[in-house]
DNA sequence: CTTGAAAAAGCGTTAGC
DNA sequence: GCTAACGCTTTTTCAAG
């Protein structure tokens, strides 16, 4: 696990982050100087290697009609942590679960609804699969910010990692 | 701000994050009952009114080779609160910032890099910048879950509300 | 706002280097 | 592992209801 990535994959990754839907293997390849077959071949590398694991579209809630957002710090055993998160994940409205790998508050949980109605099921939800909810605070806003420091993060500490070209693939 | 979706958005909204990237507006067209060109107008007027905001690829930072995730909890001046999150943004390795509406802890930063080496440049980058870190946690997982609720939520409150196919479009 | 049709562009596959 | 070329699919554009 942890595979070393080439400058070709890191401007993929860096390329895909500007617009996942709308840039073609073409521009890619135009940009990074390999061919468009190339770009493709590299992408379901990525893909198949779980380094991507999926495409999604960055949504507004708040233009979309779900202006309530909030963010849970919850707290479960921490032999089950992956077993918690996969629970809370199943819960209508939940966005987006982050697991600590220390400290009693080990999962925080952002969710997003159309009420307070919907807030409140979703703390019962919580609590239902024995959790144990230690904060909730409103959010105003969340910038999902893909890390844009595949391509340009500074080409000495690229050479330095020696992994610019010629990889072990 | 926050315009009603009929359920042609909502079903385009939820076939998105499945796949971004690989969905055609023609498989969603089928599911949906109209026409594909229907699908990209519609998909076009998402973006134009800000409700996408954008496609991107989900990462497994782990096996990208960036296995260190860092969740910080920062407090700025709550009038200054856009500014100063707009400069977290602007670090490298910052992937995630959400505003918080009330409380002293009010920006969530979420981190990825190589090193310890990455995780003190940033710290010292947000104090560099006047914000004060409260807290900061060693991250196991992220588990991007893109709002999986805008097609089957249940027909009844969709009908309730009234706006099914006839909206003020 | 939606549709359908023609032209242009992109993709997956295969074969060759 | 990279590239080129094939047929097929998708998108784009535009006229029309």
């Amino acid at each position: 696990m942890g595979r070393d990535l080439d400058d070709v994959d890191r401007s993929i990754l860096y390329l895909l982050q500007t617009d996942a839907r709308n840039t073609t293997a073409q521009e890619i390849a135009d940009q990074v100087g390999v061919s468009a077959s190339t770009v493709r071949n590299r992408i379901d590398t990525l893909e198949t290697d779980g380094i991507i694991q999926g495409y999604h579209p960055e949504i507004d809630y708040e233009a979309a009609n779900l202006p309530l957002q909030v963010s849970f710090v919850v707290t479960v055993p921490p032999t089950e942590l992956t077993d918690y998160s996969e629970q809370v994940r199943g819960i209508q409205g939940v966005i987006d679960v982050r697991e600590m790998l220390t400290g009693r508050r080990n999962i925080h949980v952002d969710v997003v609804g159309t009420s307070t109605r919907d807030i409140t099921r979703i703390t019962d939800a919580i609590h239902d699969i024995g959790a144990e909810i230690e904060s909730s605070e409103m959010m105003r806003r969340r910038h999902v910010q893909p890390f844009n420091h595949f391509f340009l993060q500074g080409t000495d500490d690229m050479s330095a990692r020696g992994d610019d070209s010629e990889g072990e693939r």
